[in-house]
DNA sequence: ACACCGTCTGCTCATATGAGCGGAGCTGTG
DNA sequence: CACAGCTCCGCTCATATGAGCAGACGGTGT
């Protein structure tokens, strides 16, 4: 693999040809008449100036998306999407600034004027939206049902009215929790006409942003916001992942259970059926999380932050 | 030259495809088939890569040989052969260590059966036989004769012998010295069986090392070793370089005069009937020296340090 | 609505390139 | 000396690649 070359003299010529060639872009057949060889010398010569490490071929870019990490992530998990943020930030809130810039980046990147956006509620997309500067003019679909909490002032509504409002398109927005106390009211609530209207809508959307939560304490806003027992019996059926709504198990299978039934956000076919769904993960406690999403199908696009991309392909046997 | 690409999945994508094809080595094809893209797409992608600096090619190599510098100055003046050691050395006897180190491997390296090999006498060459290992069996043929000087052991004589030793060919030497005090002890000289036989193999080198010393005090042994006023003379008649006892003005023209009468060595013609002539400069004082050997044609192969060949290479117009 | 312009795409076709072959020269060995 | 084994070279021929072109698209000004 390293043998380096002979004797000083091929040293300079094979860096020569090698700069002729990989700086000046040269072609071997000019650089095999400019120094009187043959193009296979010639040739011989670079693979050996390849092989030896004389030339050294680096991929890297000055942003902070670290190109290597999101491509293993991408290619081992079979992503259609992954964006690995190199950053050593840890505290919540700063993180999700920086993950929901190149969410928002990448939103604005893929959504073309044939898409349907669907959008989710939680922070981290909260965090995307009010970062993104540009989106191509696409129907905006809330999904979700919206949680209020003391840290947070953007809703559910917000997030879509003001994505579809940058857009330029239509917005299917509706007010209504994402969980209540019982299926009665669920159903209820799924027949007002805003609700259903975007719930219409659900099957035409082509690429959505969801929330994922690990589900534990302090691991899903939708886990701290539900009543003890619900969890509990989530937990007991095995699930360990929230996307937005949907409960999956380690295995990455949708959990259907009378809780489910009290949840107002697009349910597990549905989401299925969307071309693209990306998710913004977050947190070394959310591995197992993520895996299962992305097992589940129902997640192929992560954004998330270099330690917990580093954590989810450490983990795999 | 520099304007980054477009959005983050493309980023990541164009990463991914400038692994396969730089690191792995796949085709653009192979490459097209495994992303579902045309060629075409991934040669643009590549291009991109390239000209944006996502792609970095770097050419180097862990030995002591500045290749950059050895390319230019080989390019720039001409030459066949030109290796620069990168060394801030600056001690003499040291940097002709590291000089003589490198010419021997070039010489090795660039010997073969077929060549004559004419070394001539100077403290450069002898730093480079001492460091000979290896030679393809040729014969060695003395160029000039000898000048004792205290520090110095080794003479013209015996670096011919212990060359032709190393190589297993015929030695071609002669004891007389570089340069006598009349052109009649010169001629007398030149007489002698040995020496004679020695010249009448001058027309067959291929290949010599010469000594370049610039013709000042303290700059070229044969100065140092001759009488003032043939220092002087020789100045007047505008030397700037001696190359083994041949002097040449600041245009490179071999300069002939009555003290080149007494010097036993080489003649201009015969140095310039010599396929390759190849002298191991050092020190900042020597770069007129080396541009007007480099000019007169005589030496077209130069084993220097960086400094000098950087002054050769700043002081071109 | 219209023509216009810049961008992006995939095409054709000439050229560059790679894989693998057989010959030349060198080396060590019986 | 003869021979096998080796490296190095340049060849053929199939394939990969680049240059340049023309159509498609999206935005833009009239």
């Amino acid at each position: 693999m390293e043998p380096i070359t002979g004797g000083p003299a091929q040293l300079v010529l094979t860096a020569s040809i090698a700069r002729r060639y990989y700086v000046d872009g040269r072609s071997k057949v000019e650089i095999a008449d400019e120094f009187r060889l043959s193009r296979f010398k010639v040739a011989r010569l670079l693979d050996q100036a390849r092989s030896s490490g004389l030339v050294r071929i680096e991929i890297s870019h000055p942003g902070n998306v670290d190109l290597d990490l999101s491509a293993r992530l991408q290619e081992t998990f079979g992503l259609r999407r992954a964006i690995v943020v190199d950053t050593p930030e840890v505290e919540p809130a700063a993180l999700r600034l920086q993950l929901g810039k190149a969410a928002a980046e990448l939103l604005t990147e893929i959504v073309t004027a044939d898409d349907v956006l669907g959008l989710a509620w939680a922070r981290a997309v909260t965090a995307m939206t009010d970062q993104l500067t540009s989106l191509a003019t696409v129907p905006v679909v809330q999904l979700t049902g919206a949680l209020t909490r003391p840290d947070v002032e953007a809703n559910s509504v917000e997030l879509v009215r003001h994505t579809a409002r940058l857009s330029g398109g239509p917005a299917y927005l509706f007010y209504a929790p994402l969980v209540v106390p019982d299926a009665t009211t669920a159903r209820a609530l799924r027949q007002q006409p805003e609700v259903a209207e975007a719930i219409s809508h659900f099957d035409a959307v082509t690429k959505a942003v969801v929330g994922l939560g690990s589900w534990a304490a302090g691991q899903s806003t939708l886990y701290d916001a539900m009543d003890a027992d619900a969890c509990e019996q989530l937990q007991k059926r095995g699930v360990v992942a929230d996307i937005s709504g949907v409960f999956v198990d380690a295995k990455g299978v949708p959990v259907q259970s009378k809780v489910t039934d009290r949840v107002i956000a697009i349910n597990a076919e549905q989401m299925n059926a969307i071309d693209e769904v990306i998710a913004i993960p977050y947190g070394l406690a959310k591995v197992e999380a993520v895996r299962a999403a992305v097992r589940s199908g129902l997640v192929n696009g992560i954004v998330t932050h270099s330690p917990l991309a580093r954590a989810l392909l450490d983990e795999v046997y």
